[in-house]
RNA sequence: GCCGGGUUGGCCGAGUGGCUAGGCACCUGAUUUGUAAUCAGGCUCACAGGGGUUCGAGUCCCUUACCCGGCACCA
C-alpha cells in the first residue's frame, strides 16, 4: 500500500497496485484524461508504470515541458513505424528527441529524399489516428539480441550487445510495431497529435564515426499544437532573413566566389565594420596589458615539424613551394609557433612573466569542403589571438582576467550570454598523459577560481592542450565556438621556450593560447545575424546619410557631410534627384541608422533634420548641435560611449 | 571528405523535350519634390563548365566545379 506524495504536499494511500493512472483518477477525472506520463521520485516514467513503493509523484500533462520532449520522442517512433511500413527492408537504428524536434536514422540502400515526406507524413497521421498504446516489455538480453537479429535489425542487436551487462533491456510496442527503447513514452500514438512536420534529410554516420556506414537520417519538428508549430515555422522564416550570407549581399558587405573558396572578399562597408571591430579589440588588448606582435605568414616546414603541426595538423595546411628553391613552406594555420619564436629571443626572466603577446594573425586552414559555411567557417581568417607565457601558478589568475575581459567584450558587442565548454584530451595529441593530467587539472582549478561554469566536451581539446570554448549562437540556432582558452605544456617544451627562475634555474613557461572573438570573420557573421544588419551606431559602417530635398541644398549637404566627417563619423551623401520619400526608403532598407535631411529651410537656417532608422519623428537641430550629438553617440562602448551605459 | 538537394541576367524568380515569363536593380528622358517606392521608355554574353541521348535539351543521362542542409571535422 504505497503512500503517494503529490506536488502540493498532500499524501494519498492506495490499496494494491498503483500506477500514474490510478493516481490521476484519484485526483480528478480531468487530470485522468490529461495525464500523459509522470515524474516518480524525480524520474520520468510511463503513466502506466507500476509504483511499488512510497513515492513522490508529479503527473505530466501536455503543457509541461517534459511532455514536449516525449511528444518528439514518440513522433520519432511513429515516423520509424511509418517508414518501415512503407519501405520494407529498412532497418531502424536510433531516433532521439532533439531541440525543436526529432530525427531517426535508418539503414537503407536507397537514401530517403524530401520527395518521400508526403507519404511518410500521411502514414504517420494514420498511425496517430490508430492511437495504439505504448506497451513496455522487459526482455532477457540474449533473447532480445536473437529477436532483433532474426528480424534483420542488426543495428539494434549491436546496440544491445554494447549495453552494460546489468542493463535493463526494454522494448516498446505500439500496435504491431516494436522498437528497442529506454522509454518512457506517452500513453499511445494518439498523444503525438498532428502538430509535426518532416523537415530535412541528411546522411549521418552510424554512431557518429566516419569510418562506419552512412545512414539516412530524417529530421522532423513536433509541437503540442498547430499554433506552436506555425509559430516555429514562422520563426525559421524570420531567421532566414537574418542570415549573414543574405545580409552580406543586401548591405554590400562582402562576397565569396569560386576562385577563392573559403576566403572573403570584403567590400568597403564590410571592411569598415571589420576595422571597427579590430580597432576596438586593439584598444581592449592594449588596456589589458597585451603587447601586440606580428609573425610571418609563410614559414619553413622545419619549424612546423618541431612544433608538431606537420605531424598532427598537416592535412589542414596549405603547402607552398617555389621553382628555384628546394624548400617547403607552409602558410601558417596557427600563430603559436611564431609567438614562441619571439619569446625565445634573448633571455627571459621570471620577472617578464606573465608575458602576453597578442597578434591579429591571419591563418589559412584547408578545411573540408563540406564544412565551409558563409563567413562563419572559412579557409582564411583573422584571429584575435594571443599567447600568454606564464608560470603554472599564474594560470588561475590569467584565466580569471581572461574570462572577465571576454565577458566585458561580448557584452559590448551585444552578447550578454554565452556558453562555455571544457574540452579535454583528444585521441590525436602531443605530450604525455602526465602532462595532460597537469594541464587539465590546472584549467579546471582556474575555472573554479574564475567561477566559470562549463559543460564537458570530452575528447575535443587541441592536440597540444585542453581548452575552454566560448560559444555563441547564430540566427538559425547553430552554436559556434568563438572565444577559446587553451592550456599548453607541450609547445614550450617542443620549441624550447624557457625563462630564468628566481633561483637562477631554467624553467619552462606554461603557454595559454587564447582568443576572444575567435575569428573576425566568424564573429562578424554572428554580429550581422544578431543585429539583422541594423548595427548599433558605433559599429554601423555607414552611420549617416545626408539626403537633400531640392538641388538648391546640394552645397549645404556637402558642407553638413564634411562637418560630420570631421567628427569621425561615416557619412554618405545622397544628391540624387529623387523624392525624399524614395531616399528615405532606400537608406532605411540599407539600415543606415541616421538620415540627415536637408532642404531649403535647413540650408537657410543652417540646421539638419535627423531621422532615426525605424522612427517616424524628426529632430531638427543646428548643424553644430547635430554634429556634437551624433559624435557623442558614435563613441565606442569602451571609450565611454552610450552603448555600455 | 560523406549523404541528399540545388545552380536560369547584378538580385529575386517562372518555365509538360519544340518561338526562353515577370519583378527589383540599372540606363535614358520628364519631374525640384518635406520623411519607407514619381512617371514613361529602354537595356542586359541568363539557362554553372564539359560530354552524351535526340530531328530538336534550360528541361533527360553522365561528369566536373561551386552552393545549400545535415554528418564527420573545427576558430
Amino acid at each position: 500500500m504505497p503512500a503517494i506524495t503529490l506536488p502540493d504536499g498532500s499524501v494519498r494511500r492506495f490499496d494494491g497496485a498503483v500506477t500514474g493512472t490510478t493516481v490521476a483518477e484519484a485526483i480528478s477525472p480531468g487530470l485522468a484524461r490529461a495525464a500523459l506520463a509522470m515524474r516518480c521520485d524525480g524520474e520520468l516514467r510511463d503513466l502506466v508504470a507500476r509504483i511499488a513503493t512510497d513515492a513522490t509523484v508529479t503527473l505530466i500533462t501536455r503543457k509541461d515541458p517534459e511532455a514536449l520532449e516525449l511528444i518528439r520522442h514518440d513522433a520519432a517512433h511513429v515516423m520509424a513505424q511509418a517508414v518501415q511500413e512503407l519501405f520494407p527492408g529498412t532497418q531502424v537504428t536510433i531516433g532521439p528527441a532533439i531541440e525543436n524536434g526529432f530525427y531517426y536514422d535508418f539503414a537503407r540502400n536507397e537514401p530517403f529524399t524530401p520527395e518521400d515526406f508526403p507519404a511518410i507524413e500521411a502514414r504517420m497521421r494514420e498511425i496517430v489516428a490508430r492511437d495504439d498504446k505504448f506497451v513496455r516489455e522487459e526482455w532477457d538480453r540474449d533473447e532480445a539480441i536473437a529477436f532483433f537479429q532474426q528480424r534483420g535489425e542488426k543495428y539494434k542487436a549491436e546496440l544491445i550487445e554494447d549495453l552494460p551487462e546489468d542493463a535493463v533491456i526494454s522494448l516498446y510496442r505500439q500496435g504491431s510495431w516494436v522498437d528497442l527503447c529506454r522509454g518512457p513514452h506517452l500513453r499511445g500514438t494518439g498523444d503525438v497529435g498532428g502538430a509535426f512536420k518532416l523537415t530535412k534529410v541528411a546522411g549521418a554516420y552510424w554512431r557518429g564515426d566516419h569510418r562506419n556506414a552512412m545512414l539516412s537520417r530524417i529530421y522532423g519538428t513536433a509541437w503540442r499544437d498547430q499554433k506552436e508549430l506555425d509559430s516555429y515555422l514562422h520563426m525559421l522564416e524570420e531567421a532566414e532573413r537574418r542570415d549573414h550570407r543574405r545580409i552580406g549581399r543586401e548591405l554590400d558587405l562582402f562576397h565569396l566566389q569560386e576562385e577563392a573558396v573559403g576566403s572573403v572578399f570584403w567590400h568597403p562597408k564590410g571592411w569598415r565594420l571589420y576595422r571597427t571591430a579590430e580597432a576596438y579589440m586593439r584598444r581592449r588588448l592594449d588596456a589589458a596589458g597585451y603587447l601586440e606582435v606580428k609573425t610571418p605568414q609563410l614559414v619553413d616546414r622545419s619549424l612546423w615539424e618541431r612544433s608538431g603541426h606537420w605531424e598532427k595538423f598537416r592535412d589542414y595546411m596549405f603547402i607552398a613551394q617555389v621553382e628555384d628553391e628546394d624548400r617547403t613552406y607552409a602558410l601558417k594555420p596557427m600563430n603559436c609557433p611564431g609567438a614562441v619564436m619571439i619569446f625565445r629571443q634573448g633571455v627571459r626572466s621570471y620577472r617578464d612573466l606573465p608575458l602576453r603577446l597578442a597578434e591579429f594573425g591571419a591563418c589559412h586552414r584547408y578545411e573540408p569542403s563540406g564544412a565551409l559555411h558563409g563567413i562563419m567557417r572559412v579557409r582564411a581568417f583573422l584571429q584575435d589571438d594571443a599567447h600568454i607565457f606564464c608560470t603554472e601558478e599564474q594560470v588561475a589568475d590569467e584565466t580569471v582576467r581572461f574570462v572577465d575581459l571576454l565577458a566585458s567584450i561580448y557584452r559590448d558587442f551585444g552578447f550578454p550570454e554565452f556558453k562555455v565548454k571544457f574540452s579535454d584530451r583528444p585521441a590525436m595529441r602531443a605530450g604525455s598523459d602526465a602532462v595532460w593530467d597537469r594541464a587539465e587539472q590546472a584549467l579546471k582549478e582556474a575555472c573554479a577560481t574564475a567561477g566559470v561554469e562549463y559543460t564537458l566536451n570530452p575528447g575535443e581539446g587541441a592536440f597540444y592542450g585542453p581548452k575552454l570554448e566560448f560559444v555563441l549562437r547564430d540566427a538559425i540556432g547553430r552554436d559556434w565556438q568563438c572565444g577559446t582558452l587553451q592550456v599548453d605544456f607541450v609547445l614550450p617544451e617542443r620549441l624550447d621556450a624557457e625563462y630564468v627562475a628566481e633561483d637562477g634555474g631554467r624553467r619552462r613557461p606554461v603557454m595559454l593560447h587564447r582568443a576572444i572573438l575567435g575569428s573576425l570573420e566568424r564573429f562578424l557573421g554572428i554580429v550581422i545575424e544578431q543585429y539583422a544588419g541594423r548595427f548599433p551606431f558605433w559599429m554601423a559602417p555607414l552611420q549617416v546619410v545626408v539626403a537633400t530635398i531640392v538641388s538648391d541644398a546640394d552645397a549645404y549637404a556637402e558642407e553638413v557631410a564634411a562637418v560630420l566627417r570631421a567628427k569621425g563619423l561615416q557619412v554618405g551623401v545622397d544628391l540624387s534627384r529623387q523624392k525624399i520619400n524614395a531616399k528615405v526608403r532606400d537608406h532605411s532598407v540599407q539600415h543606415v541608422p541616421v538620415i540627415a535631411v536637408v532642404g531649403r529651410r535647413e540650408a537657410e537656417n543652417r540646421t539638419v533634420a535627423l531621422r532615426r532608422l525605424g522612427g517616424e519623428a524628426q529632430e531638427v537641430l543646428s548643424l553644430e548641435e547635430a554634429a556634437a550629438l551624433l559624435a557623442a553617440e558614435a563613441v565606442p562602448p569602451d571609450l565611454g560611449g552610450p552603448a555600455r551605459a
